[in-house]
DNA sequence: TATTGTTATACTCTATAACTATA
DNA sequence: TATAGTTATAGAGTATAACAATA
């Protein structure tokens, strides 16, 4: 084993980098990116949830949430809709069309990691989701 | 656990996120980046080396190294030197200085990795590396 | 024909900074 | 002052496509 294939995070890197093209070519069908997959799924889980807390739940920057709710709303998947309570805010709520999306785009994760794990058994699979959540 | 926390695909983003941003703070003082380090990394460990053999070792595309070897060159940590036999390829060599740099890049690293893998066990921490490295 | 190195270009995800309008 | 949303810009890693030189 080399010096960088004993560190997790070269490992990791390899292991994400492989995932994210895979899942690119699985949802390309759907219509989706990793993005837009994402934030739909808070979405959909989480009725008229705000923008900065899909960025806090996701980690990343309200900026790039931004532009991923444009591209979902332009898609119809979801829509801004005013919080009564805040003029600042938006509260996002998932179209009917944009819930079936995720079903569409959840199916073909599913299959996605199914493909990528299958070496994996059920045990080790796991064990790798509550390591990673460990992580960070 | 919402949709996506039970996907191995969005914990290993969350992951590596966390992991790449660490890496970069912990390489930011050695000047070395991801790219740079992983590169010099095969290039200490694999004297003579070509570029091409590089790309295919760490999984990325030649004009990828090309760039990163640029870097680490301007730099002094590695050369160019041809190749008998071959007048398209060039050998990859690592200087003493270069050499000297991993070592100071390799202990930072190693530091990071302890850092933000804490939390696991050595067993946990073992068995992450070798279920990663099946993955891709 | 295939491969090595190279350059130019672009894509994805993410971050930073500055701004407005509210609170 | 602090927060929600927005815009513009940039960075890091990667990929694709085309080319000259060499095999």
């Amino acid at each position: 084993m080399s010096l960088l294939e004993r560190q997790v995070g070269y490992n990791l890197r390899r292991g994400y980098t492989r995932f994210a093209a895979h899942l690119r070519e699985a949802l390309a069908p759907v219509g989706l990116s990793q993005r837009t997959f994402s934030v739909l799924s808070v979405v959909v889980s989480n009725p008229g949830i705000t923008q900065s807390d899909v960025a806090r739940g996701l980690g990343i920057e309200r900026s790039g949430t931004v532009v991923t709710v444009d591209e979902l709303e332009a898609q119809g998947h979801i829509a801004r809709t005013p919080v009564t309570g805040d003029r600042r805010a938006y509260a996002l709520r998932a179209t009917e069309q944009g819930r079936a999306k995720l079903d569409e785009a959840l199916a073909a994760a599913a299959a996605h990691e199914d493909e990528l794990l299958a070496a994996l058994t059920p045990d080790e699979r796991a064990m790798l989701l509550s390591v990673l959540r460990r992580i960070y």
